[in-house]
DNA sequence: CTCCCTTCGTGACAAATATCACAGTATAAC
DNA sequence: GTTATACTGTGATATTTGTCACGAAGGGAG
């Protein structure tokens, strides 16, 4: 946990060392559900390496991306849950193998009144999250496949930190719930735009 | 202010006062702009009467309607803000003559570590329209227009508390993103199968 | 190497939705 | 009554996206 410190400059010395205590450090690999949409929800969860995604998924098993959790940011869902123990409505994955935290609610409703710094990061953390559906919202409203393609990659782009990312036409399909088909002639365009090149294995983001 | 309490039966015996000292009552007209997309966020607002509906604009005029607040209900967004003073990302406008309770924000955040029953509510408040915006997303990102219009006109119902609502199909296709003929086709659908009846002012609701 | 599996590309077609054009109807204003 | 205005209905057509069918390329496993 020590090594973690870096990434939560803004929580107060006496929360820093209650994480430390309460906290379970919890090693996961590339491609674990650490949230299944419907579990319950008994402990809050906090990224400390890696990267993971949330999204939506509905009955007949399409899916829906979200958001990306990155370290230092906490799960919004399971930050605010209070002792009801609420059903999840999302699932979230380990994209690449990671590291989180997790903390027993119990103990986070006590931070919430007791140390001033670990309100706002709750309270930031729900406020970006909140932004960040409402963009996504936008996205699917107000564009077309095309634009949101160009949007979905430069958001991988920035969330692993690469040019190239190495992921299917199937798989992006089904994040923006559309069609291998559609996604493959609408890369095509990208590259032949120069914006993108297609590699053996993946992606490669030229300029977008 | 003596008149909403039944509003709030869970806050605490001070935190009412303080409402009561601390919150001023603004009454609105139907259509009139509570907060608008772009504007400074400097207090919290709580819906004391009436209806308040809250809805998503881009840079070219088009809106998207999220979700309605009750009375009794706190707007999510204003309600977590910190001292930042933030912008806002939505627009609300009264639906119907409403009343509301303007709370500046240096009040919630005290009243958040000082009264667990303000926690309770705040996070009550966020984590519901969390879960509606996520019901929203499911609607447009999953479901077709007919499905997505059913769904519109159920809400309404419910919100308005009545089966007969007063709206032209223009506006029902600025709120769903669609357009004016789409709607007027899909809802005349919806009569053949006995599901509305279309009045000359108005959509009444039979069996949805 | 051959077989199997996954991924990809692509043409043909279907479905959903948007757009355009225009006409009808009601209502309010004058 | 006439005119202006807002709302509605509807056919024709375009655009976007999804679906189906099929063949090609590549990478293990045996």
């Amino acid at each position: 946990m020590e090594e973690y410190r870096h990434l939560f400059p803004d929580l107060e010395e006496g929360l820093q060392r209650e994480l430390q205590e309460k906290g379970r450090i919890l090693a996961v690999k590339a491609g674990q559900v650490l949230l299944q949409s419907g579990q319950n929800i008994r402990s809050t969860m906090i990224v400390l390496d890696g990267l993971i995604k949330l999204y939506r998924e509905n009955d007949e098993g399409n899916e829906f991306f979200m958001y990306h959790l990155h370290p230092g940011d906490g799960c919004a869902l399971s930050l605010i849950c209070d002792r009801s123990f609420k059903v999840s409505s999302v699932t979230a994955k380990a994209v690449t193998d990671s590291v989180v935290l997790v903390v027993p609610l119990e103990q986070t409703e006590n931070w919430m009144r007791q140390y001033r710094t670990w309100y706002h990061f709750v309270v930031g953390t729900y406020r970006r999250r909140y932004e960040e559906l409402l963009e996504t919202i936008d996205h699917i409203a107000f564009q077309n496949m095309d634009e949101r393609l160009e949007f979905y990659l430069r958001r991988h782009r920035t969330a692993l930190n690469t040019n190239v990312i190495e992921i299917t036409n199937t798989q992006i399909a089904q994040e923006l719930n559309s069609s291998r088909e559609v996604i493959s002639r609408l890369m095509k365009k990208l590259a032949e735009d120069g914006k993108v090149r297609l590699l053996k294995s993946g992606i490669e983001i030229l300029k977008l």
